[in-house]
DNA sequence: GTCTATAAAGCGATAGAC
DNA sequence: GTCTATCGCTTTATAGAC
């Protein structure tokens, strides 16, 4: 069901559509979503939450050694997006006007995401402004990747924009935190 | 017209509504646009890259001042988007599956783009390869800033993230274009 | 719980009056 | 060239058999 979410869009995944991904009837559907296809997108967009909480958020929030955090994150961001291949479903649905039932959760992905990487970068001893803008910037660059590398067909654009944006925060985190290193 | 399909993407913009934005009955839509939908969406598309083309792309390959030129893309496109909260229509046609007839629309904008801005770079003397990297880096970041601005509902954060590549792109032509001054 | 059948509404698209 | 009326189809959603 996600994936012919990720495929079509809200508007354009049909509830035929999502049966044959499903490979459910529409009444079993209506079944476990009485609310229809905002609920379907809903639980959708909510496992996505908990696929990320569990895999990058979590991780990077309680990270020993933030580098290799940033490496592991960007690692697995790059194995679930497909290398651009699979478009992001939660700035996707972000977009559009029908997005007001699930703004909540859109931007609570996000800033989420953004928190996280946040706190990791300041366990690296980078300065909570600096790490805030560092943050913001791969978050952004991350979904900018996808548009472009989808637009552009080219998933060599993912995966030069992912690593370029690992080393922007790999730096600052060498930057700051081997400088106590060097104190020592 | 075109604002109906920013609104709602293709398959969420109805005839319905399109008739509504421009003013026009279906019978005068089809008149104008005998393909229908499709042929609408090319039409916005088309008339997307001809501004551009003026506004953005044709200044940057003719620019005698490249950091000017930049400064100049920059605030354009910050006004053209209007900080985040004006979407970026052919980013988004990219992503879904309905993409297949406009796809060389949608390479095409971006490819231009990018050309465009690495040419401006090479006039400031960066090199070929820092000058594509650079481009592509900041034609994804704008996408990306519109993606988190419009999820976290926070023009700003499209200001601060536009104002860095605006930085990292006149960093690069003042590196490599005012060794030339110093020379001098 | 899953299916088929069906209802009611909206869709894209066309025809024809003016 | 613009409108209204309408066609045929698909849509979301529901009802009811099994």
């Amino acid at each position: 069901m996600a994936e012919a979410f990720r495929a079509h869009g809200f508007e354009g995944a049909s509830l035929s559509i999502i049966s044959k991904a499903t490979g459910l009837g529409k009444g079993s559907l209506y079944n476990f979503f009485p609310g229809g296809k905002e609920e379907m997108l809903a639980a959708v967009l909510a496992d996505i939450d908990q696929w990320f909480d569990r895999i990058i958020f979590t991780p990077l929030e309680r990270a020993a050694d933030p580098a290799t955090a940033i490496s592991a994150m960007m690692r697995d961001v790059e194995a679930y997006f497909h290398s651009g291949g699979r478009v992001c479903l939660v700035g996707w649905i972000g977009l559009g006007a029908a997005r007001d039932p699930f703004a909540l959760q859109v931007k609570g992905y996000f800033a989420r995401w953004i928190s996280a990487l946040t706190h990791c970068l300041e366990t690296a001893r980078v300065p909570a402004s600096a790490a805030g803008q560092l943050a913001e910037e791969a978050v952004a660059g991350i979904q900018g990747a996808i548009i472009l590398s989808r637009a552009l067909d080219d998933g060599g654009a993912f995966t030069r924009l992912v690593r370029h944006h690992q080393s922007c925060l790999l730096d600052a985190t060498a930057a700051f935190g081997s400088a106590t290193v060097i104190e020592l």
